[in-house]
DNA sequence: ACCTGAACACCGTTCAAGT
DNA sequence: ACCTGAACACCGTTCAAGT
């Protein structure tokens, strides 16, 4: 998979050998073959044939390259939908594939929940196709960059939930105590869905059915008292 | 605040001088105190006294150290409202307090969702409440555990949504680009409710009402009769 | 400007030796 | 059983030297 990586000697290259686009490349072939604990600087180098420090002539921080894999990642979700199906069919669409996105990203997640927009136009992007479905769909401006957020927590708590281990939420010898939750795991767990694939299933259309009672037909923003 | 230690010599010493409370203990008062990245096994044994392999006799790893603080911590959720209140007022009462507590330990969240729960007896008895809350609501065991571990998704999502800076979405120089998700987010500002206070507080209210639609006697009985 | 190679300041963890 | 102290195998990052 890896080129040979030629001997090179110090000193500056005829072309330059490195950039964004390709050290991105090259960390997502790392994570697809061997997760995101392989991916270490120094891996990353020998993978390029280049040396560590070499690295840091391109971006400044690790931090910084798990910004520039976010921002690729994030050509995988699907916001197509917003302002050509029922806004609760878009929603669907997109809570899906961001969802499955980062599934598979998801060391990324704590990264990208806490990452300055500003830095990320494909981000923004996507966010402006959801604001807009929004707005198109007769929602009041004020309401809708929480609905969106909320609905990114929703799918960001459910991306960390996939990655778990089927069996996480056995309670084991102590199942005997704590009957009512261990009965319902195990009628779950009967129906032969992966828990986390059940909850993020039941968990969006109960999301969507109540985000909908809150769009121009519904009962406008009671406001709440917590 | 720390103890000056004494002056140790190899050895056993009369009386064991750490133990899993102990530990714990000394690491929420550094989280406290200087956050996360403060929590080294160096400092923690330095704060206790002792050198760091000393831990090594107590716990297995920094990551059982972690899974300590997270049952600990737990003690700060409040599951006390199932039974006693209807479903959709213990279920605020819950969210509301389990993202609180995870807001100001967010690194947990990536390790919380991945843990057994098995090892952790405070988190099966506050899973056994929110069950028998539901059951008792009526709901069917089938629907149980999904929609437990929805809600949890979206509490895990907001808490770490909640550690973001409050200026994430800005746009910056894009804000012209991206006219309708800047004009949402400038418009929910200006309510001078920060965005993750206000997506926490929209989300749990639509999740809410979309569970309730689920409820006894299906997409009709959304009543709370308190 | 962009690379190498050595070095730095950490990490978590292991283990022989001590009582 | 439970501690110390030295060591190990990493990390990400910096920087002088080279072209």
């Amino acid at each position: 998979m890896a080129m040979a990586p030629q001997a090179r000697r110090a000193g500056r290259p005829r072309s330059a050998v490195l950039g964004r686009a390709r050290i991105t490349a090259a960390a997502r072939r790392i994570i697809e073959a061997r997760g995101y604990p392989a991916l270490t600087m120094s891996a990353l180098a020998r993978s390029l044939g280049v040396s560590p420090s070499a690295l840091y002539n391109h971006a400044a921080s690790k931090q910084q390259l798990l910004q520039w894999i976010q921002e690729d990642v994030m050509a995988g979700v699907d916001s197509s939908g917003f302002g050509r199906l029922p806004l609760d069919d878009a929603l669907r669409l997109w809570a899906t594939s961001y969802r499955d996105v980062f599934a598979r990203h998801a060391p990324l997640v704590p990264v990208i929940a806490v990452l300055p927009v500003a830095g990320s136009p494909r981000t923004l992007r996507m966010y402006e196709d959801v604001a807009a479905g929004f707005l198109g769909a007769g929602w009041a401006e004020e309401d809708v960059a929480a609905a969106i957020i909320a609905t990114e927590s929703f799918i960001f708590g459910s991306a960390l939930d996939a990655t778990a281990p089927l069996d996480i939420f056995d309670a084991g010898e102590h199942a005997a105590r704590f009957p009512a939750f261990s009965g319902a795991v195990a009628r779950q767990r009967a129906s032969g869905m992966p828990s986390a694939e059940a909850a993020f299933g039941l968990g969006l259309e109960a999301l969507i059915a109540g985000l909908m009672t809150r769009g121009p037909g519904g009962p406008a923003a009671s406001r709440s008292s917590s």
